[in-house]
DNA sequence: TGTACATCAGTGAACGCGCGTTCACTGATGTAC
DNA sequence: TGTACATCAGTGAACGCGCGTTCACTGATGTAC
């Protein structure tokens, strides 16, 4: 009674039990994980146990490992890409790329694991999944900033001397990398990447994408 | 005699072996499988039959599998950062970071498994030594290019109101970006990776890490 | 309202498999006399 | 120059272990009559 932290596991169906917060537990564990260690290197005793939950719950609600991680994937993944996408209204008026790194740089932020994760997943293509999300992800994130960009151009906001290509990457990659190079900077620079480096570097990356480095 | 694919592996001590040819057979599979698919993704039997060797050869040659990793890691990352720094007396001239760039794009395009090698192993903190090179690569980078930034500064050739923490992570994050994102680039953008995109990279990194996107 | 039963959430021991690793061994090569 | 022997490169079968996964089961909860 006075010990909840094993809170005495019975046999039989627990009383009261929400069936939410396992599935949640285990998903949240999962996202920590699997970003921090990647698939392969956590097994499903740890990932269990980080939970508080049997091994067999993940078979349970997931039907096998691999059904864990796609439900990780989809989850976070795909909410995000939907929300980047619900706000391309938004980036149709004036310094719409400002607009989409402000944006961009928040929700990478708020979800320290989603860089990593979308990382292992769509840029070194670990995941098992080419078909679906290595056509998915990036399709959909080229056709929201090609879009962008090229009004971008047309209005003149932006050298028409640039590749389009190659500023599409730069683009994104001075709004992620940061976020996956937090343990560099965190052990190497000293650097907490926390919500006010975010802010930080959200200034940093607008002035020095548009204006550059030179005075 | 006529088929050389399965050179008939009889026992006992091969005829005219050539011990270096296996150990670099070793070197070279385990570069590309553990940049590729990650250090526990790999398994020694696929990575021996890779190599076209026993899995008994990984603890012949280098005790067991981490220290096939440590080989591979020192090999690779330790030759390059010395390379690195054996150049910094060049940037000591005019437009050193120009020359850094350059420098480090054109070894990141010939050697494409060390963009995703270091970076499993150093962002990601993913491999079992922080003390070891956690320390060793980022602050030995981190001194050659705070010390080329801050004379930049005071040349003039960078403007003043710049963070040179954040700086520093925007210069690195454009030279190594597309060399990790390269499947999505391939995949996603159709844009080969090789060294007539690395060629371009070159090019389109330094003028708009310097004259930044607007006209 | 009680009762009988289906369902449901979860347990925990066990399964087979592939992993990293070991080891007795084989026959070619190098060396000493 | 021959011969005896140590060394050396490599084999391949086997080891124990931890992995993902399965399954018989338990007892609480929901439901039908």
């Amino acid at each position: 009674m006075s010990d909840d932290r094993k809170p005495a596991p019975r046999p039989g169906r627990p009383p009261e039990s929400d069936q939410r917060a396992v599935r949640e537990a285990l998903l949240d564990a999962a996202c920590r994980l699997f970003s921090r260690h990647g698939y392969s290197a956590v097994s499903l005793r740890s990932l269990a146990g980080e939970a508080g939950v049997t091994p067999a719950m993940v078979h349970y609600y997931f039907g096998d490992k691999h059904g864990l991680y796609m439900a990780i994937l989809e989850a976070t993944v795909g909410e995000a890409l939907a929300d980047l996408e619900a706000a391309d209204t938004d980036f149709s008026g004036g310094d719409a790329l400002g607009a989409f790194m402000d944006r961009y740089i928040g929700m990478l932020a708020t979800n320290p694991w989603l860089a990593p994760l979308i990382y292992r997943e769509v840029l070194l293509a670990e995941g098992k999944l080419p078909a679906e999300f290595l056509e998915r992800f990036p399709t959909r994130i080229r056709r929201l900033l090609r879009g962008a960009l090229e009004v971008a151009v047309q209005r003149g906001e932006i050298r028409r001397d640039l590749d389009l290509d190659l500023l599409l990457i730069s683009l994104i990659g001075s709004c992620v990398f940061p976020f996956l190079a937090r343990p560099m900077i965190e052990q190497g620079l000293g650097l907490p990447v926390d919500e006010a480096f975010a802010e930080r570097w959200r200034q940093h990356a607008r002035r020095l994408f548009l204006e550059g480095a030179r005075p």
